[in-house]
DNA sequence: GTCCTCTCAGATATGGATTACTGTTTATTA
DNA sequence: TAATAAACAGTAATCCATATCTGAGAGGAC
């Protein structure tokens, strides 16, 4: 097919037949010492590689993962790709990433391709909502971040604890002096939105706020733009009244913290502002964006640890794997510290 | 293998030969309605999906490419790779991504890897020096700024016009007055970065510079931590001269950024800074950075139309194909403009 | 009624690799 | 020396899907 040489092709330069050859190749012994350089030799000689589509469809066991991330250009995602790769890798698994593009009908056709190349198992990097489950029937399978809808099946589900998440970012503001929080999140129904909104209420709750209190900005995009033209139309009007706000993504914050410095609004003297995920650009903004950090290297081994459970029999955990998560305090919320009473 | 119904399981069901029901699913004609209809609708009940594999093993072509990247949490790899698979997509073709993590001896595994997968063909983009020439042979492949150590084979390479990025960069700080201007770039022999350094010397010699204009510094890894890194030792010596830095990467530009304002210089009043590849945080740092932006949507499409080229029959274009550039001026370079003499 | 042309569909070889089964040497033991 | 074990290597079935070749049966023309 790419002009490579097939095992059939040794086996006539070497004069023995095709099984002697894939012996040598997986060294079950069956054959000389003689016979072994012989072949090994033609086989360095040609640059022959094996054809790993043929030896998984005779085997039928293919250790390879499909990987699926909504936005490949997103860096939280792909940090956390790479730390899942790199721990299949050290496990002898080859890996195939793909991209949904945030739609609906690709995340199906990716899912279905998948399928069609024959992978061992699925890693599904928080998607959207759209029922794949029926498409990946027996196929064992990680969820990061997204609880599925149908429970049964081989699938794992694997979560830094949003919960916990919108909680610490909700307290920081309030430990702050922020009276007036806003959160800023996704319309879309996805556990790890939704987790962060019952962080959010359970800090307000234990503040001693009121219902009241819950002021929520839903998107129906999660990105840098929606963020930024939601947040300057909120600014346009005249009621702006937070003074501290969480947005469930860094994107998101970053968005909110150019719309209000263009608004003439000083971060964090007016207002203050937690992200989500700790990507790099947060560090590096004029003002560095307090976040809540995703331990990602413990998501990457513990996404690996499960699917190598499930790939060798033992039946999936049946609850979500909660990985801790930690806030990264910077400028955006320096000032005033109220005590920690709201621990 | 992952519990799929096969060809063969579907026959049964439907009391055809495995022939009819391939003809079926083919369109190939050579069948009833009837026989189509029953065919069709045990193949929607099952759930059935066809096995790619298999089917590329047959027919000895399968639409496949694999897309190799030196780093996928860099936004602007990641970006180029999201046009490539788009338009790769929109011709029915299917996408590999692997990451090679800058390391020599993991870009060959991969390589490797890529080739017993039976891809028909790869797209390289701007990875190492490693010589996998010949482990690709006939396997049509498009580098991406990378020439290939050997130019024979079906080879195509495209670039976008790194000369005229330094060129331009340079000139764009000739023109705010500065009269020492430090290169910042890699140490590795890649393409990419010896043409920027050509159009470097270029703006240099146009502008009436002479050779002791030309300040370089060379790094060993091209990210922020090695740029910081190297700029905080340089601006801890005593004779730092520099009033302009061209960085050959935004991340590059950032790290002399940060290091340079916690050495108490003001940008762009004191030091003059322009970046190159215009990855999105350029624009939402504290001082926004001038930047040499490269037109992926351009390259991602030329990428696949060369790509088709050559698996079409034709033979590879022999010299490299050029995608223009050009210099997206921010803060970074705000200040005095000389005459535009130098163009 | 015979011949021919269609239409529809089965049997089978194929692609690259693995593996159970079988068979041929050579070495070992009674 | 004959029986037996051990080492080595070939034959062929198999994985799933495709494609060529073959063949059965219907319908039309003479």
């Amino acid at each position: 097919m790419n002009g490579n040489i097939s095992i059939k092709d040794i086996s006539k330069q070497a004069g023995v037949s095709i099984a002697t050859v894939s012996r040598v190749i997986n060294k079950n012994g069956r054959y000389s010492k003689e016979t072994e350089k012989r072949v090994m030799d033609i086989i360095r000689k040609n640059n022959y590689v094996p054809n790993l589509v043929a030896k998984g469809l005779r085997t039928q066991k293919m250790k390879n993962v499909g990987i699926i991330v909504p936005d490949i250009t997103n860096e939280f995602f792909m940090k956390l790709v790479y730390e899942i790769e790199k721990n299949f890798f050290s496990k002898g698994y080859e890996t195939f990433l793909c991209n949904t593009d945030e739609d609906e009908e690709t995340e199906r056709k990716r899912v279905r391709m998948m399928a069609m190349q024959n992978v061992c198992s699925l890693v599904y990097v928080s998607g959207g909502m759209s029922n794949i489950e029926h498409m990946i029937k027996d196929l064992p399978t990680v969820f990061i971040d997204r609880i599925p809808d149908e429970t049964k099946g081989n699938y794992c589900m694997i979560s830094s604890d949003n919960i916990q998440g919108g909680f610490l970012a909700t307290r920081e503001l309030m430990e702050c002096g922020c009276e007036n929080i806003l959160l800023l999140t996704s319309r879309k129904k996805i556990s790890a939105y939704s987790e962060r909104f019952e962080g959010y209420v359970k800090a307000l709750v234990q503040g001693g706020r009121e219902a009241d209190a819950i002021h929520v900005v839903y998107l129906d995009q999660v990105n840098y733009r929606t963020a930024y033209e939601t947040m300057s139309r909120l600014l346009d009007a005249e009621d702006f009244i937070y003074d501290g706000i969480f947005a469930t993504s860094d994107w998101l914050a970053l968005g909110c913290y150019n719309a209000l410095t263009e608004h003439g609004y000083s971060i964090p003297e007016e207002v203050k502002l937690v992200g989500y995920d700790d990507i790099s650009i947060t560090q590096f903004n004029a003002v560095p964006i307090t976040t809540v950090h995703q331990q990602i290297d413990i998501m990457g081994k513990t996404v690996v640890e499960q699917l190598l459970r499930i790939l060798g029999g033992e039946s999936a955990l049946q609850e979500v794997v909660k990985v801790p998560v930690y806030l990264n305090v910077r400028e955006s919320t320096r000032g005033r510290k109220m005590p920690k009473k709201y621990e």
